[in-house]
DNA sequence: TATCAACAACATGTATACAAGTTGTATACG
DNA sequence: CGTATACAACTTGTATACATGTTGTTGATA
């Protein structure tokens, strides 16, 4: 992996996983400090991350992270909803024997978190996962764009996660993860997406019901 | 716009109407030269072309242009299929007076095309067609992933446009922009994406009978 | 005190020199 | 003559100095 590519990847991590919040300004000579090189390969990682709408550019001004907006998440969850059930049509789908053991790895940390209260770990290993559901997408497009809107989108549900019943979250988690790997032992992909799409569509409803109580109240 | 951006957009452009054919060698030192600016914004477009797929950067051996694979062809056409059916559900969709008389305008250019066979010349009305569907998109991801896949496919329509029949493709193209002039003059974005959607799979059927043929032949 | 202009301290954008990788060619050698 | 090696002529990647834009502060003035 190239610098600019590790440096990219460490940055979205960091937007993703709230370490950089909303509103935070990046500075390219501040970043290009820490990871040892210069602003050159930090301003590409930071162009990257403009065009997938995690950060704006302004000249003179600076770089800071994007507000989510609210009003247009549920576009964005519709829109990762259909391309999610696309996965199992268009993506013919071969996983591993080494990604299987992984997932129950996972899973089995996961079902450890009922007792550790933890958003920021909770967030990291489900961020592990996707990457795992991502890398078995055949289609290029396809697992860009998946990528893509996970990426603008999980920062919301880890934001209002200290306000949810953190046990229901991980068991919903553990539970995604327990029916895929299911799933993927018998190689059915569009059962996959299928159960993905699902998970999705309950997690979209408790968002829902926690922005409009919050609206409301 | 910023300097790059019009670099960026341009090269977009000729690598989408052949004048840089797949496979041709792109040099960053010989394209600043010829806009007049350094090595630095070029690079810029030159990556944001790369997350496109639309070129592919290779240190120390150059930057030439992806050449569009057939086999996934059919998948790329199905995602946008899909894309272009949620236009309608999920863009509430405004357009501007302005913007209607410029589509009739183009679609007197294209049925001015009957007599005149210039493959690069139709190509470019219906880009610039493209471009005014693609600004009455509300939702911006899905607006990028619209015109990411358009810019990734429309090549091979043009590539095997001289094999096809010109007057056929012609009447396409101008039953298509009449149709939807129509729909958007009653503000029927609905229709509109539906609309798209059956003339894009009707391409799609005529790309495939020529690709077989083309296999068989 | 309120207001506005000048400016200092940032920010990103650009140009350029140099580092490092790739590839084709030419030349020496078996 | 065939082959291997050294190298020259490209390429992109990186570091850095400077240009340019923005913003908050500071101080003079009404």
């Amino acid at each position: 992996m190239s610098t600019f590519e590790k440096i990219y990847k460490e940055i979205r991590e960091r937007i993703c996983l709230l370490d950089y919040e909303p509103g935070t300004s990046l500075s390219e000579g501040a970043l290009a400090q820490e990871f040892g090189v210069s602003r050159t390969p930090v301003r590409r990682a930071l162009q990257r991350l403009e065009f997938e709408d995690l950060v704006v550019i302004s000249r003179g001004s600076g770089t800071i992270v994007t507000t989510v907006d609210l009003k247009s998440l549920k576009e964005v969850y519709a829109l990762r909803l259909k391309l999610t059930e696309l996965i199992g049509e268009l993506s013919p789908g071969r996983i591993t024997e080494e990604q299987i053991q992984e997932l129950e790895t996972l899973r089995e940390k996961c079902q450890a978190m009922y007792d550790e209260y933890d958003p920021r770990k909770l967030a990291k290993l489900y961020y592990r996962f996707h990457e795992i559901m991502l890398s078995v997408i055949g289609n290029r497009a396809l697992r860009q764009f998946s990528d893509q809107l996970y990426h603008q989108t999980v920062r919301v549900w880890l934001q209002i996660l200290p306000d949810l019943d953190w046990e229901e979250e991980v068991q919903m988690i553990v539970d995604e993860m327990g029916d895929v790997i299911e799933a993927v032992r018998e190689n059915d992909m569009k059962r996959v997406s299928q159960i993905r799409r699902n998970h999705m569509s309950m997690l979209l409803g408790r968002l829902n019901d926690y922005l409009g109580s919050a609206l409301i109240g």
